[in-house]
DNA sequence: TCCACTTAGTGCGATTTCGTATTATATAGT
DNA sequence: ACTATATAATACGAAATCGCACTAAGTGGA
């Protein structure tokens, strides 16, 4: 790989790594005493995708520990954000589900984001943001496929 | 703010922070025992920016408390990877600077991602991710001068 | 000069994240 | 049915991150 094309990619990730760490800042100063990032990431997950999922499978959604999972999970619980009850199908494992305030927590956290976008779409126009998404959708699930694959290819 | 111009924000934000998430894990993977992700992102804003900052300088930068980065630099130092010595025009400061090995390290790290990027490069051509790289520069930019304001347009 | 105020770095305790080991349940092979 | 193995969740301890408070040093006004 030639030194021109590998800056290329990690200039990228560069830049998505800065965002990141940016929004994420801002996006933490929003939210109320107790809750983080990762609480919201975890709302918004299972109103994204569905709620009703286990623990396990949210740990690898998220990239994370299970037992980083069982901590953010009890820290919902305990805000009303969340219900677990046990998975009928199987003894080992529990289910997730979004109550009412915790549906109404997430729809409330987007919306206070709104000054934020408001000044962003002063410099930065929707369409141009819009214009980015297919093909960070396109990385991103690309990535999401070939994490797997980093342990195999290790050495 | 209308419903589709706050979604077409946050779904660009959603995918930075997955991407983020993805590309961290895949870069930790690669780094050694009791080297993280923050101790080579600090050798690398060294080497881009130019070293010789203060440690508060380089939390400001980061989003991070002072006391983080303190014991973000006290690893780099134990690992050689970095030195701190007095600031001559301030007796509270230090200054941060980059050892051979620490810059070796930096290039070898980068190198170490070969194997992602050439299977990212399979199916994403670098010229797609070329194309991104403005748009992205550019907001992280407006996010990086309008954070300040955060504070300011709290209440 | 002196004194109040600000700033840089760090010590300390709390919270979050993570790796390892443990328990309970499920699955597969006999 | 029984045993060995695999999996889900958690308890526990280590490390990272953070907020608060303290010390040392710089700044500005009387």
């Amino acid at each position: 790989m030639d030194d021109e094309t590998r800056l290329i990619y990690f200039r990228f990730f560069n830049e998505i790594g800065i965002l990141s760490q940016l929004s994420r800042a801002a996006m933490e100063a929003r939210l109320p005493d107790g809750l983080m990032l990762p609480h919201f990431s975890v709302l918004n997950h299972l109103t994204r995708v569905r709620d009703g999922q286990t623990p396990n499978t949210l740990a690898r959604a998220f990239q994370v520990p299970k037992t980083t999972m069982t901590h953010t999970l009890t820290g919902l619980v305990k805000h009303g954000l969340v219900e677990m009850r046990p998975n009928p199908k199987d003894g080992r494992s529990k289910r997730v589900w979004l109550t009412e305030p915790g549906r109404r927590f997430r729809v409330e956290a987007i919306r206070a984001l709104d000054p934020n976008f408001q000044r962003l779409a002063a410099a930065i126009p929707p369409d141009q943001v819009a214009a980015l998404l297919p093909a960070l959708a396109e990385i991103r699930a690309f990535l999401d496929a070939d994490r797997d694959r980093d342990d195999d290819a290790e050495d």
